[in-house]
DNA sequence: CAGCGAATAATTTGATCATATTCTGACGCG
DNA sequence: CGCGTCAGAATATGATCAAATTATTCGCTG
């Protein structure tokens, strides 16, 4: 009774959080987390099921521990993450509308696969939104928080170094997502989740092919314009982020 | 155990249908569809429970049957459209993922309130991408595409006349639907449809606030830019609609 | 004795699960 | 080669449990 608990946080914990505060814990996750307070971050439960379900189902398709074109049954995920079936079922919708997951016609799901046409659909729709972001970004940035980012960017380069493709996922996501998170502008960050979320899948299998040392790191100069307050930079380096991040995959499809 | 499938399909019919094609029917479904068949548009049963739910609902979001600030509990909606849980939770996933609707906080769901910040990324965010739609679907619309467009756009102003807003509503988007749909660009079509999903509700204010007489179509040069196939032209009487929505919804702010 | 506030009881709502039903795809048979 | 049957998987239901909101009561103070 308690071990799924266990399991399902224990898998949560491996993703990265980024969301939104802790509510008061159920009496149950309580005396989970008491248990448990050895481990490092304690991914705190109180969160339904279908919410740890689905950030942890989210992480691996953006982080690709599932690959494009796998199959994914309800069954298989409720044996494998030792949940109920209503919330993996939840978190299946969810992730279906927001791209991360298709039907595939006769109520089957799979990852999906990008083709040239999704992926220029794709590069479309984050060259007309993350500039943008990055600019707003730059307007409200304290100097706290570009050593924040310089931060990350420096764990992103080591593990680049390392040839660390998960970590170097992990974090260049973290980079873009803490900046966007920055500009403060939900509805746009949203969106731009979602176009990650689509992507996610094939940037992994292309860094898997090519590796990491080939990896440019164009964030210096992004990080510059943040540190200088020049929003016009900041939307041009982010263009030149998304169109090269883009681009590695458009050349990774063939 | 018939009654449940037929007033889900009443109240679907209500609603427009725009999308996929049909599948085979259930066995059930096809009695039901004998049974009825003297309704109009049967609305043509064989689609999963939580599909139909999330198609009812999204209708009703998306032309203002359901208020912003207004709540909306799961019992409520079972007990409303006489459907079971689990298909009504799964509806709200999705739409709550699509910004349709929204958490507030402890996990209630309302029908989300638009402020200034968020007319502005949605104008934004409307700005960058449908223009390109529209320019896309220049390329490759034909006569008689050209021919339902304008047939929809008669009817249009036709409910503009008798001052139907709902219908005006309706017809609008479908206008712009059936457009982005012969852009051929699933992704692109895919985030307008959120963005028009998060300002329906307003939008059915506003023009309740200010009838329907004032309302500009701006249909025509974009008629003719589609009739002509100049997609610059295309795109620009797009954004001028766009922007001329969006600006009809920042007044009606106040 | 009236009014206010905190604590508690009751009701409503959300989350989860086990189970029943229905559908899909495949296999074997005529 | 087409058709019926069967296993496996998905969908849907209602029951059950947990949490939050609302209503109520009780005690205290002025």
């Amino acid at each position: 009774m308690l071990s799924r608990w266990l399991r399902l946080c224990k898998l949560a914990s491996k993703g990265c959080f980024l969301s939104n505060a802790t509510p008061a814990g159920r009496k149950k996750g309580l005396v989970v987390n008491a248990q448990i307070s050895d481990q490092v971050a304690t991914p705190r439960a109180g969160l339904p099921a279908h919410e740890v379900v689905y950030r942890v189902l989210r992480d691996q398709v953006m982080f690709g521990e599932l690959e494009p074109g796998q199959p994914v049954t309800i069954q298989g995920l409720t044996a494998r993450l030792d949940a109920g079936m209503t919330p993996v079922r939840e978190a299946l919708r969810r992730l279906t509308s927001e791209g991360a997951l298709a039907f595939m016609g006769n109520r089957r799901i799979v990852v999906p696969d990008l083709d040239m046409a999704a992926l220029d659909q794709l590069a479309l729709a984050r060259r007309a939104l993350e500039p943008e972001l990055a600019a707003r970004a730059c307007a409200r940035i304290g100097a706290e928080q570009v050593a924040d980012l310089t931060q990350i960017d420096t764990r992103l380069d080591a593990a680049i170094q390392r040839g660390d493709v998960r970590q170097y996922l992990v974090e260049n996501h973290r980079f873009h997502a803490e900046l966007n998170a920055i500009a403060d502008a939900p509805i746009l960050t949203g969106m731009v989740e979602q176009l990650w979320l689509r992507f996610g899948p094939s940037l992994r299998v292309v860094c898997g092919q090519i590796g990491t040392m080939n990896l440019p790191d164009r964030h210096k100069d992004l990080l510059a314009a943040l540190a200088t307050n020049d929003p016009d930079a900041a939307a041009t380096a982010m263009e030149a982020d998304v169109m090269q991040g883009m681009d590695q995959i458009r050349q990774g499809l063939r």
